[in-house]
DNA sequence: CCTCTTATACTCAAAATGAGTACAAAGGAG
DNA sequence: CTCCTTTGTACTCATTTTGAGTATAAGAGG
């Protein structure tokens, strides 16, 4: 094996153009039955390249829009990315992160606002983290925020969401008329019916992605407009809260994966305390999906499965009668290739 | 919405250390049951760094390892990394792409031997693409290989392969022995179990990454000593054939990609003619999953939740009876969330 | 005691799955 | 042509897994 001698040695000339890696994090929790993300406010000059160590003079603007928390990923003194990330989250929120997944890496034109003003071409990996509990995270100014804040039409508990018919639905009907071309207003009308599930096709938990980018490219999102250069309309319904550059692009990309990982593996654990009752088991993962589950049948599921076992503990806060305490069985981890806490089916 | 504006302008300082971005595909075609991926031969300046127009002086070495094709993205020229992937194929194998998919970004210190002579540190993304027919392709020098050829444990179709019990499990026994402290002999023996399915554990078919780190961290594999500037063990058993760079790491994500893939969403289809038999599709899942199904269940999956329709064709080479030939059903993707050909069950 | 609330056991029909059996329809050997 | 081999395709049947309930248990608070 020679095939490291068989390249030409340095100096190479670099690819033209800057490339700077940018390492985000969408940091989730459960608390109770409200999914939360964390969010930091204060925008260093960190948080646009350098890193963020000048606290002193690094602040600007006082108050930024919500931002994931996020910093360049340095080949010095990262080893890996996932280590950088974990470094970057330590000091922008005193979070010492456990379960840490890679979500994808985006690195579109234009989709930063920075790189007009000359700014490097950012690429953003985006990551999801799972924390047990909604501890309010310590250093800088950062916060927990539902995640639906951002996503208000992916909330399906309560029924499904008014915004959907009432606003999306027509502004994205208005999108797809507007194209140039019987082919091109066809494709986006297919587009449109797929990802919210218009028109007797059916609703996926999981395009929370495609949903935020049709969204995205109809310029219906704050974000929009913004990325051009261009004032954000009043006129507009907002929808959902906008984030920082494509922050909320990678939330959406978090929730998906999240929504689509639960079901086949044991995931949820990551965000549950040691012991727990299995209503609290089902509140989480009804959090996470944004539907209700029906009750009987995600025990028989949960317990079924192996995936839990019983403490003999009593939990007695519950308002009725008192609830068993359960654990994780790890053993699944070994039994079963894919445990995961399937949905079992809507509830009515 | 102002963030654009409150945020400090260029000239910034870019992080220190420089970073190139690689873009690298792992393009999977089957041809009857034999999955199979592009690889090139001939190692340009351009797959090191700067791009591989320069092909005169360009051919360095006359025989380099397998290689994906890939090349460094390029922000001033490439809008999305997808098109900078796109044209680097497009340059080195003449395939236009349909059908690609992200996987995953790697950006491990150390696993690229351009490293530590003072090269760049390279982060690769991986992608996988899916091209219908294994036409050879045309530019450079490029070669169609059976994937197995490079994972053969993972090929379970003739049954589950001696390789696993006779060589790699003992070797891995012997490397979670050999380590330092009874906590760390542990988690290397349930992580060998879990990941192989050993002493009663699972196989699962997808966790195709998993096996390789194993063996890669272990140095079974010819990558790792490569990697760490050491020559191959001759006296070692080769596990499969080496490839450039971390390109074995990057097919070793696809196929556990695409494995589960399979399983919830229609994409075999994009390796299919438009019109197929159903056997022919068995034999394609079948040769992506290294397991055999069901016949007659397979049949029945397929055709009961609408992947396929008839086309009233009949396929007369079959050796047997003529078959029907079925197409692919594009509406599914309406009908059902999540609609793929389940493995119906293993075989007897 | 009653009532409210939540927990948990059990039932039952419908659908999906795993494993076959049976028979159909070609080509080739004789 | 007939028989045999090789697929292809329809059906069967027991078992499991779902979806959707009903019924009952066990606390708190009046």
């Amino acid at each position: 094996m020679t095939q490291a001698r068989s390249l030409p040695r340095a100096p190479e000339p670099l690819p033209e153009g800057n490339v700077v890696i940018g390492l985000n994090a969408a940091i989730v929790s459960v608390s109770g039955d409200e999914p939360r993300v964390l969010t930091v406010r204060r925008v260093h000059h960190a948080l646009a390249v350098d890193g963020g160590t000048s606290d002193a003079a690094g602040h600007v603007g006082a108050e930024g829009p919500d931002a994931l928390p996020f910093g360049p990923f340095e080949p010095t003194r990262h080893r890996t990315l996932d280590s950088g990330l974990r470094q970057w989250v330590g000091e922008q929120t005193d979070l010492e992160l456990g379960y840490v997944e890679q979500l994808y890496t985006f690195g579109d034109r234009g989709r930063d606002p920075r790189e007009r003003e000359g700014g490097p071409r950012v690429v953003s990996v985006g990551y999801l983290a799972l924390v047990r509990e909604a501890r309010l995270a310590g250093a800088g100014e950062s916060f927990w925020h539902d995640w639906y804040r951002y996503f208000p039409w992916e909330d399906w508990r309560q029924g499904r969401p008014a915004l959907l018919d009432r606003t999306i639905r027509p502004l994205l009907d208005l999108w797809a008329k507007g194209a140039t071309g019987m082919s091109e207003r066809r494709e986006r009308a297919l587009r449109i019916a797929t990802a919210f599930g218009f028109g007797g096709a059916a609703w996926s938990d999981e395009r929370v992605l495609d949903r935020y980018e049709l969204l995205y490219q109809s310029a219906l999102v704050a974000e929009a407009p913004r990325d051009q250069g261009e004032p954000v309309r009043e006129d507009m319904p907002a929808l959902g809260t906008a984030m920082l550059f494509d922050h909320r692009r990678i939330l959406a990309t978090a929730m998906g994966r999240l929504r689509g990982k639960i079901k086949y593996r044991p995931v949820v654990f990551e965000l549950m305390p040691p012991s727990f009752t299995l209503l609290q088991l089902q509140r989480t993962v009804e959090a996470l999906a944004g539907q209700r589950l029906h009750k009987q049948n995600f025990r028989r599921l949960v317990e079924q499965t192996g995936l839990v076992e019983r403490t003999g503990l009593r939990e007695s806060r519950t308002g009725g009668r008192p609830a068993e305490q359960f654990r994780f069985r790890r053993e699944v981890l070994l039994e079963r290739p894919a445990p995961g806490v399937r949905l079992p089916g809507r509830r009515r």
